[in-house]
RNA sequence: GGCCCCAUCGUCUAGCGGCUAGGACACAGGAUUCUCAUUCCUGUAACCGGAGUUCGAUUCUCCGUGGGGUCACCA
């Protein structure tokens, strides 16, 4: 463990998740959200919600809204955030600026903060030198003699306090060192007053009394900054918290909202569940050490063990988030899922007078049997593969034809006698089993395929669908009756 | 270019000196089944390379290779 770090483990947890409100969130932050929030909860700390605000060049109007919603759908519920001040006060960063010139005033007051005496243009020229002779740039090698006063027009630099090379300990990584290349006069307050990442984080995570920092590996080359700046300010170490990175399916580079990530509220929008994404999440870059692959929130709060958070990058495996969600949509309740059924349906199906909840109730689990996500019932219902449930179907009559059978007339005198075993029988047609039991001894008598094929070709006007006795307890025993005898007209209308 | 990080089946991963290298998804085959789907069973498939340490390396060390990150008045 490093020098100055302080041990966290008797002070309550408090974890962030900062983001800049620059758009949407995609899967990585997500997940880093995520990890931050399952780490405060398994040790029943606070997670807090602070807007990095901080650059309004790049500031997307209505991001902050939109990375509240996406973290309520997923169930990621902050303890403190843009609208819940803490004692600290305000999340937003934009709102605590006096906080930052404060610690800013006490680090020129220490000589170990000073104003920028270049011109961008200068810094540039000093930038561009160094890239032409091939070196690292390094503005500390410029630093005036003389320290001016800050009238804070100018970007105020830090002092480098001690340049060294400094080692420090990660969760994840163990222990990390750089060397002195990494270390720079970075700027503490823009030009324009506001406060630069580097800087505000570490006052705030201060400030916010946060003992754990996960963030983006990204992050690791500049730790070395962030260390001196805490060093300047004479404060403590908190826990840093690596998380690998999200990569592109190519594993070309980091994911990102250039490479086609998708906005988080996306896969809300085709049909995924946040129990299922929360869960897909937190096995994409951590394990349980466990074999454990389906976890409900609660589980994965007790489970939740930071040193098991994954070193390599990871490629999300879309085909595992599809599976997922099946199991996740299983584990619904009914109303649920009838209601998730009934939304996936196009309009031009449930604007039929058939469509009624009833019908609904009976198609819902045959359905859900099938697909993965909403977006599939939606294609699913497109091609009609649900028609058979609200339409009479048309069809070509060789379709009733058992591969087996030298002619479709075969069929007739068998589907005769199905229709008269249904209407001479009091069968309750909302019971698959009964209807089944009824059926079956002549079924068996002829052949299955004999008798079951065109039966259930006959309900559903399709070569696959699933099974006649499930389509009569969704169609009901009129609708049976008539499609069976309909059937039958067809096979004569064509012989005569 | 400097600095830094990473490396097990196609993908997500287990492994913390000795295992037939395990699981999941996907894929293939089979069973059930009139068809589709579900379910169940089985199978194909991985330790980046080279030295070193050791009786013994996927595991530890070093050197490569490959990939990634970072060198902003962006976060």
């Amino acid at each position: 463990m490093a020098p100055n770090s302080t041990d966290t483990s008797l002070r309550p947890v408090v974890t962030r998740f900062a983001p800049s409100p620059t758009g949407f969130m995609h899967i990585g932050g997500v997940r880093t959200a995520l990890f931050a929030y399952l780490y405060a909860k398994r040790h029943r700390g606070t997670f807090i919600l602070r807007i990095e605000d901080t650059d309004k060049e790049r500031e997307v109007p209505g991001s902050i809204a939109h990375i509240q919603e996406s973290l309520a759908w997923l169930g990621i519920t902050p303890d403190f955030g843009p609208d819940t001040p803490g004692p600290w006060g305000s999340n937003i960063q934009s709102e605590r600026l006096s906080i930052y010139k404060r610690y800013a005033e006490e680090l020129i007051a220490k000589g170990l903060a000073y104003p920028d005496p270049y011109t961008a243009a200068e810094v540039e020229a000093f930038r561009a030198q160094a890239t032409a002779e091939k070196r690292p740039f390094l503005i500390r090698n410029h630093r005036p003699a003389t320290f001016e006063v800050w009238d804070g027009t100018k970007p105020l630099r830090l002092k480098v306090p001690e340049v060294k090379r400094y080692t420090w300990h990660d969760v994840v990584r163990g222990e990390l060192t750089a060397g002195e290349e990494a270390l720079d006069d970075v700027v503490l307050i823009k030009a324009d007053g506001y406060p630069t990442y580097n800087f505000a984080h570490i006052v705030d995570d201060h400030e916010m009394g946060v003992t754990h920092i996960m963030r983006a590996d990204e992050f690791i080359s500049s730790l070395p900054k962030f260390l001196s700046i805490y060093d300047a300010l004479g404060l403590p170490y908190p826990e840093f918290v690596t998380m690998p990175p999200i990569l592109r399916d190519d594993r070309s580079k980091k994911l990102g909202k250039r490479d086609g990530a998708k906005d988080i509220l996306d896969y809300r929008t085709e049909g995924y569940l946040p129990e299922a994404m929360m869960n897909f999440l937190a096995l994409t870059g951590w394990n349980p050490g466990t074999e454990q692959e389906l976890f409900t929130h609660d589980e994965l709060v007790a489970a939740f063990d930071a040193t098991k958070i994954q070193r390599a990058g990871a490629v999300v495996n879309e085909d595992k988030l599809l599976w997922m969600n099946k199991y996740h949509l299983g584990k619904k309740d009914e109303a649920f899922k009838h209601e998730y059924v009934k939304n996936a349906l196009p309009e031009a199906l449930r604007s039929l007078p058939t469509c009624t909840e009833e019908i609904l109730t009976a198609l819902t689990p045959v359905v859900l049997e099938r697909i993965h996500t909403k977006v599939e019932i939606s294609d699913a219902a497109r091609e009609g593969e649900y028609d058979f449930a609200f339409i009479t179907p048309e069809y070509d009559t060789a379709l009733l034809q058992w591969k087996k059978d030298p002619s479709v007339l075969e069929a007739l005198p068998r589907l005769k006698r199905v229709f008269e075993i249904l209407s001479a029988a009091n069968v309750d047609f909302s019971n698959a089993e009964a209807l089944k039991e009824l059926l079956m001894p002549y079924a068996e008598e002829v052949g299955k395929g004999e008798v079951l094929w065109p039966l259930r070709v006959a309900l559903s006007g399709r070569a696959q669908s699933p099974d006649p006795f499930t389509i009569m307890t969704i169609i009901g025993g009129g609708e049976t009756l008539k499609r069976l005898s309909n059937a039958c007209g067809k096979i004569q209308g064509d012989a005569s």
